[in-house]
DNA sequence: GTCTATATCGGGATAGAC
DNA sequence: GTCTATCCCGATATAGAC
């Protein structure tokens, strides 16, 4: 319905922009509905116009961040290319996806633990389908591509190794690289290679 | 001071029990000391009267978790048993650790974005010190046990391996075993086998 | 659609009786 | 030390003028 990269934007959108910043930063009890109209430079009354409530506001913020990024997985899933070269792609897009939208892995991790079945409900609704991911790899398992692992640890490893270090970046960045920001991109850059290497060497034959 | 798992309970030990539990689950801002106070079976008044605010409460509690942690780590990290095993080792405990206190590692996860410095205070506090780990890893590359690793991106691949999984339960347990309380936490159980494997698997020479 | 003003509620915190 | 009552503030939400 509204396109919110789209610019000269609506009240609507600005207001959408706004609450995406907000919410992912502070999470939803850790931000006001004053802060949101701060940001978009609006009065409170127009957030409760446009979304009845604060609720529903965050439901509609959520739902967007997820009908974005799971088409970009699909592509590269549904490609004809080998096992490697696919964790290689996936592992890259994702941790550029992570990395350009910094706070929003922490947000949907909070949002996880406050409220799971919302998630689900939302990333069902986007299309996510696990059992995509868990196919690709038997069938490489058989094909003897990979030495046999259970394909539901190989997908949850895969997935930590990408989203925890972004995550953790706060405390990372303080404890290993005397919070220098440069310093902890670079670190995450490297992880493009280091983790496709680390996972490759953990499954080939 | 206190120590929080001597019974019979003192007012103080059961305020902070109570805190412990419920910020835990909800986190700073989503929990209310009238929470705390219900939880503990005393009326708020008294939440004040021991810890003079909010913020005060928590930061003991946040304080306690980690002193109860850390130790346990440096143990194993100074043995003189040799890396395989201790990664074995640390997994292990470290999954038990994460396992029976379920709301631990989301509840730090959240607090590491919302004031990382104030982690990281109590952090060094309680005596953490990633050095020894990558001291540790390092002496491995140059006796030629370990394949040269950057020992950054290896300690965040455990750590990875490890918390993410818990942290990300709610999700997991609900996509991938049908919100199956007990596989899912048989699939944490194997994860200690598992993630040794995986790792060895990468870093031997 | 946008604004001001206000209602209503819940939160943290304090005063003061016992 | 423990309770009740209350203060004060900020938050969500609504009413109603323009």
């Amino acid at each position: 319905m509204v396109k919110i990269k789209e610019i000269p934007q609506s009240t609507e959108e600005k207001i959408l922009e706004a609450a995406k910043k907000v919410f992912v930063i502070h999470g939803m009890e850790g931000t006001s509905m004053q802060q949101i109209a701060d940001e978009a430079k609006i009065n409170k009354s127009l957030l409760h116009y446009y979304f009845r409530s604060k609720e529903k506001l965050f439901a509609y913020v959520l739902k967007y961040a997820f009908k974005f990024v799971i088409p970009q997985f699909k592509v590269i899933l549904e490609s004809d290319e080998d096992v490697y070269t696919k964790i290689e792609k996936l592992v890259n897009r994702y941790m550029d996806l992570l990395m350009q939208n910094k706070f929003i892995p922490a947000f949907i991790l909070h949002e996880i633990n406050r409220n799971p079945d919302g998630i689900v409900e939302v990333m069902r609704g986007a299309g996510v389908d696990p059992q995509m991911f868990i196919d690709q790899f038997n069938k490489e398992i058989q094909k003897g591509a990979i030495r046999p692992i259970d394909p539901n640890h190989l997908i949850v490893n895969i997935l930590s190794l990408c989203i925890f270090p972004v995550v953790a970046r706060p405390l990372a960045q303080r404890l290993f690289f005397n919070n220098n920001e440069q310093a902890y991109h670079q670190f995450l850059e490297e992880r493009k290679k280091t983790v496709p290497d680390f996972i490759i060497h953990s499954i080939k034959a």
